[in-house]
DNA sequence: CTAATATCAGGTATACTGACATAC
DNA sequence: CGTATGTCAGTAGACCTGATATTA
């Protein structure tokens, strides 16, 4: 069985898993990732998220308006670029992350429930590994 | 950085060099995975192809009904069953995976590049195991 | 009767291409 | 000038819930 499906069957159970999780509030899993990415890089453009996520600058723009919208998120020109949005967590986003990171954090436990330590830890270097030879820039 | 994220950002990549790749044949990545399974598992219904990939039976059905206007699957009444739909790769189907497999082995490869072959199997195993451990049935 | 399958209807969020104005 | 950003418009595919008919 190929690697890439084991990585796609193992996403789709995540994705099922999170979306279930998450439909209640009507915010899906792909923006919540980008929350997730703005909690550890506050103040990227739309632009770099779409770069981050393998999306178009206008998809992930879309994104990031929803999120505005409910008021998780807030775009502040960027001082030294006029053309630049800078996206930033708002309070009210911050406390959405941290209200639901639990139930996340449970599904992370039963991903690696039949993992040791030691192997979950070598499961996140090999994937950041394989990442890292995806992610070719020029593709464009 | 979890492992969730770190699982969703490698299938991103994935996914972003499979749609290059098919989005000429009109085929998507979902339907694609889909042909993949059934050239292992020749004859399941939409129904188990869908508890397969985490989706509802209507949504799998959509994507069969697409890949057999296309001619890529046929389905034939189950002899037994006859409420039963068997899908099926067709010879243009099997043709159709063929032609396209080099071109998906070269992400594949790709994406070991920096892995010894011990570690790509490393990463195989852990996947398995996490898959498993994410799918439990009673998810109704 | 119950469970599973297939399918229709309808809706929504995701993602694309193409075009454009603007700012560095 | 060329490149990057943000946006508008239009489109398509992938998902869902809900309802229905049929059959083991």
């Amino acid at each position: 069985m190929s690697l890439l499906y084991s990585v796609k069957q193992v996403e789709l159970a995540i994705r099922h898993a999170l979306d279930s999780l998450l439909r209640p509030t009507g915010v899906g899993t792909m923006p919540y990732t980008a929350l997730t990415v703005l909690e550890r890089h506050d103040g990227l453009t739309a632009s770099e998220l779409a770069r981050n996520s393998f999306v178009t600058a206008q998809t992930m723009n879309e994104l990031v308006v929803g999120l505005e919208r409910r008021g998780l998120v807030r775009r502040d020109p960027d001082p030294d670029h006029a053309r630049r949005l800078l996206v930033r967590l708002t309070p009210t986003g911050r406390a959405f992350i941290h209200a639901h990171r639990p139930a996340v954090d449970d599904v992370e436990q039963q991903m690696v429930s039949r993992l040791s330590p030691v192997e979950a830890a070598m499961l996140a270097d090999l994937l950041q590994r394989c990442r890292q030879s995806l992610h070719v820039e020029p593709a464009r």
